[in-house]
DNA sequence: TCTGGGGTCCTAGGACCC
DNA sequence: TCTGGGGTCCTAGGACCC
């Protein structure tokens, strides 16, 4: 029985140096929107002391001074780049997860009589490093969770091939004592504080207490960890990618807004956005919430945060329909007097784009259904043209401050590398 | 001066029913 | 003085993930 975790190693900063081979040994740090967090970093970065998140601000005068580089966020290329390491693993394993942008479960289950796994992991990690450039790790082990601790215990013990399998129960257990409590995957900052008071400080003590009293003392969720731990395969592969249950956007300012007619063309352009991921996912909802608030860091300042959840009759993926509830919603929740820091937008309450609920108290005067409308503009913004909403602020999307992104790669037919 | 964004699952407790 | 019991459904909020 054995599961396989794959790994991206530092995955935006070594996007980065993919087409910039001269960045090889530089430390490279990869921003959050509004360049205010630091949200990748390389072993370099990882190296000089630069934690997971830490605001840029603090950082960056001594990063810089040491030769650090660093990158605005640029999604749509790590996307595609994400994609292309995905397909590769598609092709050598019958079950695959794919978990985040920058990892993948495999079943190895079924390929565990013919081949060593350990091998067959190394002979992956060479040729997505060679077809696109991205170095991963591998874990092997008998559970998710195990796997998991498998990538800890090859860092700790430098595993010079990336890939390492843990099997036996020697193993494990020697894996597992190594663990900080805090590594365990789905034990977070406030669960691992209840353990540290109970005296449970690394994983084999917590694999070694009964899932039973677990469940009763923490939760079902920690109880399910807990059997992972020793082995006993809880989680599964899910192959079947299920359908979103939720869609935000929503965006920190790079400058605070203050009025109410700001505020509404940014959560217009938010709506917008929202309304065209639903259509993408063939869905309607009927419930659209919004919420704004202040800085919780300007802590000097006046704070004030405010949600409003809005109904709808009829399920829809109309932008026209979303963006009226959206200002709907946002009227009551704003407050003047207050310098909001961000806002965003949530479409909940799914139901499939094909089945159609007719309300009982059906308007005789409601129009035909006229999604063709929606998809006549979605196409035309899929290319050249840009079709925008009254309401919203076509000078920029969001007031985000950025300026220190790459090319997209791989993605724009103007930005392609060039080789001399 | 400057502190990300987008998700999932679970659970306690309220609303409601008979 | 004394004010039921048991069930379902829904939701907001908490905790976690990357």
């Amino acid at each position: 029985m054995a599961l396989a975790l794959v790994d991206c190693e530092s995955f935006y900063a070594s996007c980065e140096r993919i087409f910039r081979p001269d960045l090889k040994n530089t430390p490279i740090v990869v921003l959050s929107n509004n360049d205010g967090c630091v949200i990748a970093r390389s072993t370099e970065a990882k190296k000089m002391g630069i934690g997971m998140g830490v605001p840029w601000f603090k950082v960056k005068k001594s990063f810089l001074l040491q030769g650090g580089q660093v990158f605005s966020s640029n999604f749509t290329f790590y996307g595609d780049m994400s994609a292309r390491v995905m397909n590769i693993l598609e092709g050598f394993v019958p079950e695959i997860e794919i978990y985040s942008i920058d990892e993948a479960f495999l079943g190895m289950d079924s390929l565990e009589e013919h081949y060593n796994l350990y091998e067959f992991g190394c002979y992956v990690r060479s040729l997505i490093k060679q077809w696109t450039g991205v170095p991963v790790r591998i874990g092997i082990a008998p559970t998710k969770t195990l796997t998991k601790i498998a990538l800890n215990e090859a860092k700790r013990i430098n595993v010079p091939t990336k890939v390492h399998q843990i099997s036996t129960t020697k193993e494990i257990r020697e894996a597992l004592r190594n663990t900080p409590i805090r590594d365990v995957w789905g034990v977070g900052r406030r669960l691992s504080e209840h353990l540290n008071q109970a005296k449970i400080s690394n994983a084999l003590q917590l694999a070694d207490i009964d899932p039973n009293y677990i469940k009763r003392k923490f939760s079902l969720v920690l109880e399910r960890t807990v059997r992972e731990l020793r082995g006993q395969r809880c989680l599964d592969i899910e192959n079947n990618v299920s359908a979103k249950k939720q869609i935000v956007v929503s965006r920190s300012f790079g400058n605070r807004v203050a009025d109410l007619k700001t505020l509404r063309s940014i959560v217009s352009n938010f709506a917008v956005r929202a309304s065209e991921k639903l259509r993408n996912e063939k869905q309607k909802c009927s419930q659209v919430s919004v919420f704004v608030r202040t800085s919780p860091f300007s802590n000097h300042k006046p704070q004030h945060t405010g949600h409003k959840t809005m109904e709808l009759l009829n399920p829809t993926n109309d932008t026209r329909d979303i963006l009226i509830a959206a200002k709907k919603a946002l009227l009551p929740i704003f407050k003047p007097g207050y310098d909001y820091a961000k806002a965003g937008i949530l479409l909940s309450r799914f139901t499939n784009e094909t089945t159609k609920q007719y309300s009982l108290f059906k308007d005789p005067n409601e129009p035909k259904d006229n999604s063709k409308f929606m998809k006549y503009i979605d196409q035309l913004n899929n290319y050249e043209t840009q079709i925008y909403f009254a309401s919203q602020n076509t000078k920029r999307w969001s007031p985000m401050k950025q300026n220190m992104t790459s090319p997209k790669y791989t993605t724009s037919w103007y930005e392609l590398p060039i080789v001399k």
